[in-house]
DNA sequence: ATTATATTATACAGGTTTGTATAAAAAAAT
DNA sequence: ATTTTTTTATACAAACCTGTATAATATAAT
């Protein structure tokens, strides 16, 4: 994920900024503003560089965006639910999780929820490249929830008669939802109770 | 909510647009463009008014935004969730409300989802008027339905041990990923099939 | 018809954005 | 040390945005 034969340079002139570095702060300001109303001159100006290094490094924002949004998309907490193997229990990753994203949310200073669903929110429907591109990352979510809710079903963990599709929806709905009350200023604690109150609903155990 | 002491003209030249509708048009706008993406320039060019005409009527774009917003607000479906009298049954305003939505959203060709949810998805937590007085939207949303768990609960329509703080936030998170899920595109069997199992979920019976 | 009043047309200044083009600078390779 | 290669600095044109200011226009009131 990190760029490494991106960096098999011959000769020339170094670059003045780490490439890995320049992404994250590129991923906050997107964080922070969105992805339409961030220009392409203002993410040079914040970072401290000129347009024209911008641009030969990356050739465009939507470009810049794409490395921002698969670096966010590496430290989320969500990741757990893709190291699932079958025969794992499924309750309490979805726990862990959920429990993990409510402290994490609860903690940031600035309240920004979850930047994948920021910019789906922002960008869904849009017949772009980056609009699609987001529905399909949030599609991918989805796959991975429906496998472990079918998982999760047949390791008895959730009543057999359990509708995988709709449940994973619901899943996804709340995630949203989730990250929408954060971005509102909601407490840990309001938001843990709506993390449990949610697990439970749908049948698992929580401690 | 209609502007009738707006129109208490003395003398001049008339208006050469109906204000209403003009408002109704820029809802669209915003809608289909988010609010910081779209300029008073735009607004004034789509619909057919000059700026000068424009800041004469309206002070600014946030001006604008606030009739649009409240234009939209009259119309939705869940200010039916207001009309709810004590003593009256919740749990069918719930499903009548939900089910509405998930015909409407799935009905609309330009899938847009929730214009208020959109607009607090872009500007919740931003220091700004506009950002506040959206935040005091969800909150009262929020409210109302707070009392209505209640009344729920009193009427043994819920559980008595129901937490109507974390329901109502239940359903709040919940209506917001729906407005997402059908900006994305959903079906409206798959909305439908989301809304009655949450309703269920939080322990309402569905027809 | 004249006056008062409000709306619209037009123009301007100052700012931002994008994309490109050209020259200067820095280091690696020979 | 010279050449090669890449990055940076600077500049430009064309487009857009905002806010304001001034003149032309259209109607109600007298």
């Amino acid at each position: 994920m990190t760029s490494l034969e991106d960096d098999k340079r011959s000769a020339g002139r170094p670059r003045s900024f780490d490439r890995d570095q320049l992404i994250e702060k590129v991923m906050h300001l997107f964080w922070d503003r969105g992805y339409r109303d961030l220009s392409f001159n203002e993410i040079a100006t914040a970072t401290g560089l000129t347009r024209a290094s911008l641009y030969n490094s990356f050739k465009s924002k939507e470009a810049l965006f794409f490395e921002a949004l698969g670096n966010y998309s590496s430290s989320t907490p969500d990741v757990l639910f893709t190291k699932v193997k079958d025969g794992e229990p499924v309750g309490p990753v979805f726990y862990q999780v959920f429990a993990h994203a409510a402290k994490l949310r609860a903690s940031e200073e600035k309240k920004r929820g979850c930047f994948t669903v920021n910019c789906f929110a922002e960008l869904a429907g849009d017949d772009t490249v980056v609009g699609q591109e987001l529905a399909n990352l949030m599609e991918e979510k989805r796959a991975v929830i429906v496998r472990l809710i079918n998982q999760a079903v047949r390791q008895k963990e959730l009543p057999k008669d359990t509708d995988a599709e709709t449940t994973a929806n619901l899943v996804m709905a709340f995630l949203s939802g989730f990250s929408l009350f954060s971005k509102g200023g909601a407490s840990e604690k309001t938001l843990f109770s709506m993390c449990t109150s949610f697990l439970q609903q749908i049948g698992f155990q929580t401690p």
